[in-house]
RNA sequence: GGUCCCGUGGUGAAGUUGGAGUUCACGCCGGCCUGUCAAGCCGGAGGUCGCGGGUUCGAGUCCCGUCGGGACCGCCA
């Protein structure tokens, strides 16, 4: 039907007769005898000048005949890329009429309210935003498996209908028809059947893969969301980083035009101490100084024995920070579990604080010089155990200095030596998983599984991208008395171990090579690459925050009789 | 489960101390217009102020509830 893509012509296909199809964006008229028709496809915007009589309106779909030829001098338009040409002598096809949209279809709708956009997601999509960033999805997903292969993974789709297991997080449950009161579940993760593939002697294993959790949506979690999923045989940690960050870069390069450095490491611990978090945002400094040695003798009865003192300094901050705001950072210091938060202007004399008094000049002297500190700035200090300090400071940090993820530089970063176990469980003692029970500690602590579990570092590392988690993952265990270990210091006895594990550890007995292997979220890299801050933007056809579709208004009741197929009854909603 | 913000013609907003559905921009419909480009000019249509209750002589505005949307916490081994 086409000759050529409306965004495609130029200066050099002057003189060329071509058909164009695509949706009438705006339209200027001047009087009946000339009119300007934007015509829009997904390759962009062309002018058309009509000079007979057509009704043709906002988003009918046309097919345009007609001559490119130069605009006339001093109406060439520089702010589109076909600005210097226009289609002239225009046989006008009309291919649909159309109703006049809800909103408009270009970069106004940005501001439209979003239930809007996803009610009429096919018209949200036909503007330029939405297409290109369909389409850096696409190059993503593209470039990523052209990496993988280059790498010589294998892709090998994993079952959707999968058995329900206990942990981890809330799963989709898919009633059985042949087996009324038994229920598949939607995969989590291909976690189980990526690890029976190395079992299964793959080696290389990689998957594109739909991964489904039912917990609740946020601007970075969806439902459904799409990971690249690895995993390897016969592998080192390194091995694994480098083979993903391949991935990622490749990925990257082929948005961007420009492959990024050589992604950087650092360990869980450093990571904690210097940015509080476990996904530290590497694009902006105010790190976590540490001023525990300070205050070692203090009179000052809020940091006297305190384990981990530390601050953080927000620099010329001073003046913007009245009472009431101060007030307000100490309370979201509290909220996250801090006794207090204590904060000192830097002034010409010494420090504007309600606790400057109790310092004395020593340790005021010590502050400013640990935190860098001049005249003008602010400094938040935290007292606590060690996870609090880094956790309440680090948590101020970002709300403090952290710009919107998609902005650049991009900082990559690989969060290296989680620790295996995190926290105790309080009604059993035992300590908690860091990542999941089959998590590989790392070969130095070893030993202290049993005599110091929570100083027992594991061979489990996650991807960060200005501060957004992109994905993580492990080498694993594959022996079984390793793993019998790791088991009894979670608490679980061989018999438990048994029925909630057996079915995946059994097939490890039949030889299991030593594997490991990671997963990261294409949906929040694509998103961060497009310049969006918010999954929904990279996705054709999100859920809201509240889990339903607008366009097609799910989920929805289905009839009593379908329902009874599969020997469901439905409560009535509990109070 | 929790905290906070938002909801006014198709879209985006303004709406003061509680005083008539008032206003602005875009869009839509009609007219004029031969070089515009988010065209210009003139005219017109279009709203159950999310919904329900309450206070009041009177509610878009105040109060309570509820629904919908968003950000975050919990949750996401």
């Amino acid at each position: 039907m086409r000759t050529h893509l409306c965004g495609d012509l130029r200066s050099s296909d002057i003189g060329k007769e071509v058909s164009v199809c695509g949706w009438v964006g705006r339209r200027r008229e001047h009087g009946e005898h000339l009119a300007f028709v934007d015509l829009r496809d997904h390759s962009g915007l062309l002018q058309c000048v009509i000079n007979n009589n057509v009704d043709v309106r906002s988003e009918f779909v046309v097919r345009i005949t007609g001559v490119v030829r130069a605009r006339p001098d001093g109406t060439v338009n520089n702010s589109l890329p076909t600005g210097e040409i226009e289609i002239g002598d225009c046989e006008v096809e009309i291919l649909r009429r159309a109703d006049p949209p809800p909103f408009s279809i270009d970069d106004r709708a940005n501001d439209v309210d979003e239930n809007v956009r996803l009610q009429y997601r096919y018209l949200d999509l036909r503007r330029s935003r939405m297409q290109r960033n369909l389409r850096v999805r696409a190059k993503v997903n593209s470039a990523v498996r052209t990496a993988m292969e280059r790498q010589g993974f294998v892709e090998v789709e994993t079952p959707m209908l999968v058995p329900s297991t206990p942990e981890g997080a809330r799963e989709f449950l898919v009633p059985s028809r042949k087996s009324p009161g038994e229920f598949y579940a939607l995969p989590q993760s291909p976690q189980l059947f990526k690890q029976l593939l190395m079992v299964g002697g793959t080696d290389r294993y990689y998957q594109i893969a739909r991964c489904l959790r039912d917990e609740d949506l946020r601007a970075d979690r969806q439902y459904e969301f799409m990971q690249l999923d690895m995993e390897m045989s016969f592998v080192t940690q390194d091995d694994v980083l480098n083979a993903v960050g391949e991935a990622v870069l490749s990925a990257a390069e082929a948005v961007l035009g420009e492959r990024p450095p050589e992604i950087e490491r650092i360990t869980w611990h450093d990571a904690m101490n210097r940015f509080g978090v476990d996904k530290p945002d590497l694009r902006f400094g105010m790190e976590l100084m540490d001023l525990t040695e300070v205050f070692v003798s203090t009179e000052f009865k809020a940091f006297a024995g305190a384990e981990s003192i530390k601050g953080i300094l927000v620099e010329g901050a001073a003046s913007e920070f009245g009472r009431n705001q101060l007030d307000k950072l100490t309370e979201r210091a509290k909220g996250i579990g801090a006794k207090g938060l204590v904060w000192l202007k830097v002034t010409e004399g010494g420090f504007e604080s309600p606790v400057a008094k109790f310092l004395s000049e020593a340790e005021a002297q010590m502050v400013r010089d640990q935190m860098h500190a001049s005249v003008g700035d602010l400094i938040l200090v935290v007292a606590d155990e060690w996870a609090t300090t880094c956790e309440v400071l680090g948590t101020l940090r970002n709300d403090l200095g952290r710009p919107p993820v998609h902005e650049g530089p991009y900082r990559y970063v690989w969060v290296v030596e989680f620790p295996l176990f995190v926290g105790v469980d309080p009604t059993t003692g035992n300590p908690r998983p860091g990542h999941h029970p089959f998590t590989r500690p790392h070969p130095d602590d070893v030993d202290r599984i049993e005599s110091d579990p929570l100083s027992v570092r594991s061979i489990a590392y996650d991807l960060v991208l200005n501060g957004w988690e992109l994905g993580s993952g492990s080498i694993r265990i594959h022996e079984p008395e390793l793993q019998r270990r790791v088991f009894a210091a979670l608490g679980i006895t061989e018999e438990e171990a048994d029925n909630k594990f057996g079915f995946f550890l059994r097939p490890f007995d039949y030889g299991a090579p030593p594997h490991g292997g990671f997963a990261f979220g294409l949906d929040r890299l694509t998103a961060i690459l497009a310049g969006e801050d918010n999954i929904r933007e990279v996705i054709a056809y999100p859920k809201t925050q509240s889990g339903a579709d607008p366009m097609t208004k799910s989920p929805l009741p289905v009839d009593a009789t379908v329902l009874s197929d599969l020997g469901i009854r439905v409560l009535p909603q509990a109070d």
